[in-house]
DNA sequence: GATGAATGAGGTTTCATTCAT
DNA sequence: TATGAATGAAACCTCATTCAT
C-alpha cells in the first residue's frame, strides 16, 4: 500500500529492526530477511530506502550514536558546573534508555567491526572524539590539562567496559551501578589530586 | 601424504590461522576456506580435526582464555604480597604477548558473539569468575569484602574498556599506558580507603 | 500536473528513451527505471502507455521498423528506373540517418532477441519480405527470376553484414563506405550476368 | 561424487550448456540455474570452476572462436594455392559444424553485448583481425593490395549477414547455398578485376 | 590422514509490476 | 495523468559440509 512521506518512518522503522535483530540474532544471523520480517515489510524496501545491507548497518550505527549524543547534549545544556557536567556525561552514557541491552548488545557488534570498516571506523572516532572533548573541557576547569586528559580517559575506559559487561552479561550491571562505579572513579580521582596538590 | 601425530600440530596451525584471519578479515569474513588457505591445508581438514566451524570457533576462543589464564597463573605464582598479586593480574592482562592488536582484536569478536552462543559464554564466565576470583582474594587481605568487590569490579572494568580501545583504536593505547592507568585506579581506590578509615 | 493529449508525446519519449538505453546500456541493463529515468518520468508510466515492459520493447523495434521503411519509401517514390530504385534501397539502408551507432545497436540488439519472442519475429519477417520485395521487383527488370532472387539475397547479406560490423565496431564502416561495397555487389554482379548472357 | 582430473570435463560441459542455452532460451534467460541444470550439475558448481557467470560467458565466446580458429587452420594447412586458401576462409566459417543454429545463435547473442563489454570485444577484434589477415594474405596473391583488402571486406560482410540470417531465420540459408553465394561473389569480383586490368 | 570436487541452502540484490494517492 | 512506495519472485553468489578417492 504505497503512501507518500513515508521515508522517514520506513527508515526509523528498519533501523529499530536491526538493532532489535542485532540483539536477539547476533550480527552474523541478522539478514535482509530477519530485519524486513521484523519491520513488517518485503525484503526489497530495504534497497528501496538505503541502498543495499551495509548502507541500512551504517544508518544504524549513525543512529545509536546520533541518541548517545542527544542524550549528552540535553544534558549538558542544563548545567554549567564543570563538576555536573563530567556527571551529565555519566548519566547521559548510562541513562535507562541508552544502557540498555539492545543498543549495547548493538553497540558491541560494532565496535567488532570497526576493525574492517573504514565507515564504521570514522563514525566511531566521530563518536570518540566528541566525549574526550567534553569530558577534558569540564575537566580542565577542575584540574592540570595532564590529569585532565588522564581522567578523561580513565572515565572514558570504565564506561567502554561496563557496556561491554553490560552486552557480554545480559544486562549487569544496572545503570545505577554503572553510574556510581564510574562517579566514584571521578571523584577519588579528583581527591587524590586535591591531596596531591596540598602536599606540594 | 599422510602423517601420524598430525592432531596436535593441525589443531595449533588451525587455531593461529584463526587468530590471524578474524583479526585481518572480521569475524564475518572468516570463512572455512580462509582459515584452512591460511594454515596451508584442504578445507575438508577443519571437519576432520574439530567436526565443524563452529567446534573451531570455540577451540579458539578456548586457546585465547587458556593463554590468559597461563599468564596469570605464571605471574601469580611467584609473588605472595597482595597488592603485588594484584598488579601480577593487571600485568598479566596487559602483558606484551597478550595485549597486542591480534588477540585483542579477536577477543572483541567473541565478545560480541556471547549474547548469542551458549558455548562461548560458558568460557567468557569461567574466564571472568576466575578473574574476579583473583582479584577479589587478594583485595580481601586489604580492604573490606565490599570494597574488594567494587575494586575487582572496577579493575576488571577499566581493563575491559582497555581491551576495546585496543582493538577499536587499531592498539592504542599500549600496553605499559594501559597498565599504568589501571594500577593509578587501584592505589588511588586504596589510598581512599584508607583515608575514609582514618576519619571514622 | 495531468495534461491531455500526452499518448504520442508520451510514448516517442519512451521510446527515444529505450533506443538510446540499449545504445548506451545494452539490452540487458536496459531495465525501466533505466527508461524511465532517461524520458524523466517515473517508473509506472510505462505500464500505463504500453501495458508493459515486453510491450514498450516490441513498439521500439516497432519504430526501428517504422523509420527504415519510411526512408525505403521516401527513396523509391522519387525514381522508377529499376537500377535507381536498387540503389534507393541501398541508400536507404545506409542513409546517415539509420546508419548511426544507435539505431544500429539496437537492432543488433533485436536481432539477437529474434530467435525467442515471436512478435519481434513477425516483425522482423515483415521487414525482410518487404525488402526483398522491393529488390525482387526491381531486379526482375533487369534479370532472370531466378538471378533476380540470388541479388536480392546477396544484396541483403551483405548489407545485414555491415550493420553488424557498425554496431560491433563501432561506427566502422562510414555510411558511404557501406553504400559503395554493396553498390559494387550490385553492379558487378549485373556485369557478370550480361557477359554470361552474350558469351551464350 | 567428487572426483579428480574433473575440471576440463566440466569446463567443456558446462560451456556446451550454455551454448545450449543461449540457443534455447535466449541469452537473457540464460540464468546459472539453466545452464547448470542442463550439464546435471549444481549451480555452485560453476563459480568453482569460472569463478561467476560472466566468467563463463566469456569462455563460452572464447569456445566459439576457437572452435572456428581450428577450422580455419586445419583448411588452410591443407592448401596452398591462393583461390583454395580463400575457399578454405569460406568453406571453414560454413561447414557443417559451425554453420549450426545452436553456436550461430550464441554468436549473434554475443556479437550484440560486445558493444557493451570490454572483454569480448577484444575477443571479438582479435577474430575479425584474423579473418582479415587470412583473407588478405591469399588475395594478395592474386590482386593489388587495395583490392584484395575490398574483397576481403566484402567476403566477410556477406559472411556475417549470412550469419545473422541463419540464426534470425532459424537455420536459412543452408550451409551449402551460403559458401556458394560467398563464392560466387569471390569469383565475381576476380573475374571483374581481371576484366577491367584487361580493359587498360 | 588428507584432498578438493560437489552440493544445496540461504544470503544479498535486482527488477517488472501493482496500486493508493 | 502521474507518481513512486511496495512487493516478491528470481537472479547471482557464498559457504559449511560431505565424501569418493
Amino acid at each position: 500500500m504505497p503512501k507518500v512521506g513515508m521515508e522517514p518512518i520506513r527508515r526509523r522503522q528498519l533501523i529499530e529492526a536491526t538493532i532489535e535483530s542485532i540483539n536477539e540474532m547476533g550480527f552474523g544471523d541478522t539478514t535482509v530477511k530477519q530485519i524486513s520480517a521484523r519491520a513488517g515489510v518485503s525484503t526489497g524496501i530495504i534497497h528501496h530506502y538505503f541502498g543495499g545491507k551495509e548502507d541500512l548497518l551504517e544508518a544504524t550505527m549513525r543512529k545509536l550514536l546520533t541518541d548517545l549524543r542527544e542524550e549528552n547534549v540535553n544534558r549538558l545544556s542544563q548545567c554549567t558546573d564543570p563538576k555536573e557536567r563530567v556527571e551529565a556525561v555519566i548519566d547521559a552514557n548510562f541513562s535507562d534508555r541508552l544502557f540498555d541491552i539492545a543498543p549495547v548488545t548493538a553497540w558491541l557488534a560494532f565496535w567488532a567491526q570497526v576493525p574492517h570498516s573504514k565507515r564504521l571506523r570514522r563514525l566511531q572516532q566521530i563518536n570518540k572524539s566528541r566525549l574526550h572533548s567534553s569530558l577534558r573541557h569540564a575537566l580542565r576547569q577542575l584540574v592540570s590539562e595532564e590529569d585532565a586528559r588522564k581522567i578523561a580517559f580513565g572515565i572514558d575506559s570504565i564506561m567502554d567496559g561496563l557496556w561491554v559487561s553490560c552486552a557480554v552479561n545480559g544486562g549487569t550491571p544496572t545503570p545505577a551501578q554503572s553510574r556510581e562505579l564510574t562517579r566514584d572513579y571521578f571523584y577519588t580521582q579528583l581527591d587524590a589530586i586535591k591531596r596531591r596538590k596540598e602536599r606540594d
